[in-house]
DNA sequence: ATGACTGCAAACTCTTTGCACAACA
DNA sequence: TGTTGTGCAAAGAGTTTGCAGTCAT
């Protein structure tokens, strides 16, 4: 669903939720939100702003963090944090596992993976309200595999 | 197993892994590994550094960010970025779970939660060897849920 | 004795904050 | 027109690095 949406089609969706809360609808927001659809790719605050650069220059990256924040509180995109440098965000909303490398950091998407809804029950049962579950798995990129192998 | 070890048992599967690559068994690292051990919470790098500061005092941050580094190349600890804050480190290596309020930042273990062993395949099928899973469940803890019922 | 490890200080990266100006509604 | 949002600069948090001295082996 997310996969295929035109352009006009991304951009309604965030202006559906700005109105819904009665925010404004900027070209910053509508820059940064439709440059982190059109990849497939994660990517950091410094990477979005390098990528909106050329069409809308001058936007600073104070405004990318506050954007994707308020992306995030709306529903629209998803925060990854490896532990290793910059978080990641990531405009599939959808339940979908990611993979990460240990060696180089290299960051990918892994379908049909589906966090255990077993583990929500369980944490609800602990009195806790689950939202979503993110599941990683750690190990080596198939290049980096690749060269240890050599070595 | 990890959860009822004695100390020395603790100290002795540290010294066993610094042996085994010729590393130098120290004061530091030691205490460090028992913190976390000790522990059922995880911890930042800086709640070590308090943590261990009665038992060996004058112990700098930067040897616990590198002592950190070591257990986890060890396999003793793991590390776990909520993408909001500092990195917390865990002693617990066996697979589980873990709980993070979107809210407070609260942490919490999750036990009997298996991460799909079926993405571990997965991740395999794509060329790459994966290490270990790591499952984070993301919503509101008992304690911000009953806030945000009450307001 | 020798090389690994530590402590100190400083640097570095990523992210947030405060405030004046701009621009959506 | 009245705020909300943005840009700039600077600060802040977390983590890493370089180097001289210490300590395990």
């Amino acid at each position: 669903m997310t996969g295929s949406s035109t352009q006009s089609e991304i951009d309604q969706r965030l202006v559906a939720a700005l109105r819904r809360r009665n925010l404004r609808v900027t070209s910053q927001r509508l820059v940064i939100h439709r440059a982190l659809c059109s990849r497939i790719q994660h990517m950091t605050a410094e990477q979005v702003l390098g990528a909106i650069s050329p069409s809308l220059p001058g936007v600073s990256l104070p405004t990318v963090y506050a954007t994707l924040e308020l992306l995030e509180t709306l529903g629209l995109v998803r925060r990854l944090a490896t532990g290793s440098g910059a978080v990641l965000f990531d405009s599939r909303v959808q339940q979908h596992a990611h993979t990460v490398c240990r060696q180089c950091g290299a960051t990918s998407d892994l379908d049909g993976a589906p966090a255990s809804n077993r583990a929500f029950a369980r944490a609800a049962d602990a009195g806790f309200a689950p939202d979503h579950a993110q599941l990683v798995i750690w190990g080596l990129c198939p290049a980096c595999a690749a060269q240890v192998r050599a070595a």
